[in-house]
This record gives C-alpha cells, structure tokens and sequence, in this order.
DNA sequence: AACCTCACG
DNA sequence: ACGTACGTGAGGTTC
C-alpha cells in the first residue's frame, strides 16, 4: 500500500546512518551529580508520601496507588476506572496534600529512571557517545523515530528536565546549533486549506496563538490576555488533531457548551478550515487513504466503519495525517539537501540529532555563521508553500541553550 | 506480554 | 449511554 519515495527515501539513508555513526556526548559526570540529587529528593517525597498515607507501599504501582487514594484517603474518582494519571491528579490537587507529593515524585523518579541513571549506560565504550538508531519505515506517518536510546524525547519542560540537556555537550570547540520549524503543522493547515485570514495570520509574522485569540474573542492583537491565549492555542492544535468540544473542555476545564462555543467562533473567523477538513473525510471516504504532499500514502481503512467511535478515530486520522506526515516528507528533503551541501562545502560540523521539525547540528565554531546561514535557507524554502515556512536558530554550549 | 504512565514533537 | 486529540519509545508493575 505504501507509496516509496525511492528519490527521497534512499539518499535519508546516507544521512541517519552518519548521524548514528557520529552520535551525541553525554556528560556522565554531571549526570552522576543530578542522580544523587534526584535519589535524595525522592527520598524525602516518600517520606511524606507513606506519612499521609499511613502506611508504606510501591508508589509506581498504580494499582497500589489508587487504592491508597480512592480507597483509604477517600479521594474522588472522575472515571469508572481508577487512574491515577497525570491529569487525574491535576484534578485532585487542594483534595489532599499527598497530591502534591505524588506528582513530584512521577516527574523526579521519570527523569531519573528513564533519563539520568539510564543514559550514561548507553555509552559506546569505543567512542564515548551515545548513538541512537533512527527508524525510517517504522511510523505511520512518515516521521521518523529514535530507539535505544530514544533521543526524540529529552526532556524540556520542567525546570529539573531542563537540567538533563545540560548533560549532552558539543566537543571543544564545537557547538550545538538548533533549527526548528515555527508552527510548521499550522502553516500547513493554512496552505492545504487556502484560507486567507490563517494565510493572513503567518504572512503578518504575528503571533499565531495571539492572532487566533483576537480573531476569536474580538480584541485587538495587543489586548490579548495570557489566558485568552491559551486557550486560542489549545484551539488551534485541537484542529489539527479534530479534538472535539467534550476533549476541549475536558483539556481547558472549562463546560462543553463554552468549548463547543469557541470551536464554532473559530471556525466562523478562519471560514476555509471547516470545509478542508471536511474534503479530508470525504477523500479518505473515497479513497480509504491519507496522503502527504509528495503522495505518501497511509491507508484508512475504518473510514466507514459503523462504529461511530472507531470511525471518529479514522477521522482524526484523515485529517491529521497530511499535516503531520507533510511535516515529516518537508524536514526529510530538508536533510538530504543540508547533507549534500555539508560535504560539497567540506565543513566539519555534521547532523546531531532530528527532532521531527528540528535538527540539532555539532558545528565547529568557525562554522557556526556558515551553517546558520546555510542550514536556514534550505529549510525555509525546502518547498514553495502558500505562507513562509520560518525557522527559529539556538546556539549554545550545551542542549539546554538550544 | 499487556497495561499504565509519561517523556517528546 | 458511550467515548471523546495525532504521532512515537521506555520504564515499571502485573499476570
């Protein structure tokens, strides 16, 4: 079924296979330090954790867990089932102290079991870095993925997270250089869909979160609150996921009807979107695949199904796969043409890792303003597309700064 | 091996 | 009444 690019597809080949080749250092020093650390925090968060609780018990077991909550402290539970998920959690923190306690304990004993104790174990005795292997036929969408280890999902969003990338440096004299696509998926929705005021939105350089939400609560793009914007955003990634008014309000903890109502402003502002995710269905109807802009194809085949739920799911699927896998056939060509010109021009810097609209590239100082240069151009005009494509450069001593 | 949970885009 | 946002990989628990 799947449609193979063979002039795209081959040449990436070169590329992943220099990049697992070349790897990436790991700073097993400072990842020792942050182990200590984090064991000594933990430590202290189960104390409080058994204290509330009464008793001792296997916090990682969920099962436990929930006994402790629902059961014994009493806690309510949202589901029929007893989740103790992040989420769920989130909805119970004020309900008890021991909350509080339990999220801090998830995040810390994550970084340290799948992260900062795991990764110095990865590391090539013969070349003291850490080589990932990409997998390129192993998606549905034509992305690419990272195993042992995943190098795709370091941490980024937390404070103590944040802390792990300052274990992965460049060699002297080297930096790490980041490329990333702003918005690539939402720029794409603009372009597939034609509709002028999200052609508009990218073509002002504004904002896009800002811009939804003065569109959507009838402000002027300056008066924009933070919480107006969250919400736009939320709105605008639904999108492209077809979240629906029940996932939205669940997401924002705000009522249906609010959320159902936000959907339907959206859509009346950015009047293209409905009707091309529409066409999106209608074509996945027809012809029980999705395809990306170079024609990969993903099939679809519970578009029918009558099964409302499983048939929902192969919506979401037809219009989420073009934009996503798009995404994936946009940064892959990319790659190849910064790899052809890495070698033409003899440059020592070389591809670190790919991050599905990032590439973080090892760069030998003197090359860094060659390479910013270079790398930016091809990417930015990888494929002629109805909005600028834009590409955000880091520069730094270490994955934290980038 | 299945399930839950959670790290990332 | 039901379930409800796409794509991944890894670690831990349970069976």
């Amino acid at each position: 079924m799947e449609t193979i690019l063979y002039d795209i597809e081959i040449p990436l080949i070169f590329v992943l296979v220099d990049m697992e080749r070349k790897g990436v250092y790991v700073n097993r020093e400072k990842l020792l330090e942050m182990s200590k650390e984090l064991k000594h925090q933990i430590n202290l968060l189960e104390g409080e954790i058994f204290s509330l609780a009464g008793k001792q018990f296997n916090i990682n077991s969920p099962k436990q867990l929930s006994e402790i909550l629902f059961v014994d402290l009493g806690l309510p539970s949202f589901k029929k089932n007893f989740s103790t998920s992040a989420d769920i959690l989130e909805k119970l923190r004020g309900k008890s102290e021991i909350i509080d306690y339990i999220i801090k304990y998830r995040e810390f004993n994550k970084l340290l079991t799948t992260y900062v104790d795991s990764l110095p174990n990865q590391i090539n005795s013969k070349t003291n870095r850490v080589h990932t292997t990409y997998l390129q036929t192993g998606t549905a969408t034509g992305r690419l993925s990272s195993i042992n280890p995943n190098l795709q999902n370091i941490p980024i969003r937390t404070e103590e997270g944040k802390k792990i990338r300052e274990g992965f440096e460049p060699q002297k004299n080297y930096s790490y250089v980041a490329f990333d696509y702003s918005q690539i998926e939402l720029r794409l929705l603009a372009h597939f869909s034609e509709d002028e005021n999200l052609i508009q939105a990218f073509n002002s350089n504004e904002d896009i979160h800002s811009y939804t939400a003065s569109l959507v609560f009838n402000v002027d793009i300056k008066d924009v609150t933070a919480d107006q914007r969250r919400k736009a955003k939320a709105v605008n990634f639904g999108i492209l996921y077809g979240q629906s008014a029940f996932g939205l309000s669940e997401q924002l903890n705000i009522t249906v009807k609010d959320a159902k109502n936000f959907i339907e402003t959206y859509f009346a502002r950015y009047k293209r979107i409905k009707p091309y995710l529409e066409e999106c269905i209608e074509r996945a109807q027809k012809y029980k695949v999705s395809h990306t802009l170079t024609k990969r194809q993903r099939p679809i085949l519970e578009i029918d199904n009558k099964n409302p739920m499983i048939r929902q799911a192969a919506e979401r699927l037809a219009i989420n796969t073009p934009l996503q896998g798009t995404a994936a056939d946009l940064i892959k060509i990319a790659m190849i043409k910064i790899f052809a010109e890495t070698k033409k021009r003899d440059l020592k810097g070389f591809m670190a890792l790919q991050i599905h609209d990032e590439l973080v590239f090892e760069v030998l100082d003197s090359e860094v303003d060659i390479f910013k240069k270079f790398v930016k151009e091809i990417m930015e005009n990888v494929f002629k597309l109805k909005v600028p494509l834009t590409v955000d450069i880091e520069v730094g001593k270490s994955l934290s700064e980038c």
